[in-house]
DNA sequence: ATGTTTGATCTGTGATCACACTTGATTTGA
DNA sequence: TCAAATCAAGTGTGATCACAGATCAAACAT
């Protein structure tokens, strides 16, 4: 008797390099928006900070400069890319286009377990903002992240959710400063646009899912868009 | 006096580093096809071939792995990933879509220099074609190569760009059966759907423009999907 | 004859060192 | 006093070595 007969599915271990390690740590930091836009890396401090040598944080390096996270410089130095106003634009356009494709694919491909998955991260959300702690605003960012990508997922696109993941890497230095100054405004309801999805996507409605997302992730980037213009203005 | 005042603009020497020559080399190869979907690569085996020791080769390798043009096995072994029906079609609506929208944006921002270009590639095809020799078909790859990109390279966006390289990377194992086996038949008329879109874009007509290179990249998918579904019927 | 163990070989990974280049402060020169 | 030259610290890059795990074939036991 195999162990497939038995009922039972053991999922590939999956042993860990110390480089997988480094390039999860370095990539959550940069899409929770540890490093500012401009802030250039090296990766001897890098390897200190992690405690390996240089040999894994290079190559983790390499990776991320390879997905446009991080910019490598004619000076060979390495640096998370600036913002600017053209790159904003550019970035939300493209986000619009390949993150409003992947819902309307998911849409009709949802479950009833999907759907539940992305109510209990609501209900969790809401957990949150009623402490009122500022502190959580990183836990109510990854909430955030999970929401998505749990949508993400069910496109069953396997050539476009690392296309999204690139994306979110690369504005995530961005978004940070606006997902925070959101968070001390009060005024962060983008809780309604998550609603929204929810209901389009358990009804199947792909096109009413596709303006609720548009509308979510645009909301940062247009604040993020004016805090920039009017501190162009100011300088 | 310095050079700008004398009228000279120096362009950037640009340090190359052997690591970008071994990437650069290996991306030529992936995008022609040199490599069968589904081949193991291995880092000394390649370090011989390209003449270095293996640290700038696992460094491209790495780069090349995160573009999702090969593929780290958990055996931690690396091949070229494997062509599937599911893939093909995941490819083609992607490229379609991303495609597609560079296309558009690019459409009302052609110059009259970029269509003498674009002009430009379709004589040296046709005198390549005149030629007869089947060892043309390498060249024939890289001016449609130069051909596509000379179009996105017009839609401006910083973002979109490096997406579409990394999708010809993904599709170049799948597309150069096809493209081998137009050339075999005489049926590799695309040439039509080039002028179409040359023509739609020298008048600014986006949509046209979109729907002939739709319809110019989509041929060799069906191609390569027919001939995958009747192998998997005879086998 | 079949299934298991063993052994040699090859693989990717990580550490360490040498080197060329950049950078910034210090010293030297007019 | 100020600009130019100089020196030292720090950088990424490439080479080489050590090591654990994978792979495969031959020898073994059942």
């Amino acid at each position: 008797m195999t162990l497939g007969e038995a009922g039972l599915t053991l999922a590939p271990v999956g042993r860990e390099t110390v480089q997988d390690r480094v390039y999860s740590e370095l990539r959550r930091a940069l899409i929770s928006g540890l490093f500012a836009p401009g802030q250039v890396l090296t990766i001897r401090q890098l390897a200190d900070a992690l405690m390996t040598s240089t040999m894994p944080v290079r190559e983790a390096l390499g990776r991320l400069i390879s997905e446009r996270a991080l910019e490598a410089l004619p000076n060979r130095s390495i640096r998370v890319p600036p913002i600017s106003l053209e790159r904003i634009d550019d970035l939300l356009r493209t986000r619009i286009l390949i993150e409003g494709e992947a819902i309307a694919l998911a849409a009709p491909r949802m479950t009833a377990a999907n759907i539940d998955t992305l109510r209990g991260y609501m209900t969790q959300w809401q957990v949150l903002r009623l402490g009122g702690d500022p502190a959580t605003v990183d836990q109510e960012a990854a909430l955030n992240q999970a929401f998505h990508f749990e949508i993400y997922s069910a496109c069953g696109s396997a050539v476009l959710i690392p296309m999204i993941e690139s994306l979110w890497l690369q504005s995530g230095p961005c978004t940070r400063a606006a997902i925070f100054a959101f968070s001390e405004a009060g005024e962060s309801d983008s809780a309604h646009f998550h609603h929204n999805m929810i209901d389009a996507l358990a009804s199947g409605k792909a096109q009413a899912a596709r303006e609720a997302l548009v509308a979510d992730i645009s909301r940062p980037f247009a604040f993020l868009r004016n805090k920039l213009l009017s501190k162009e203005i100011a300088a």
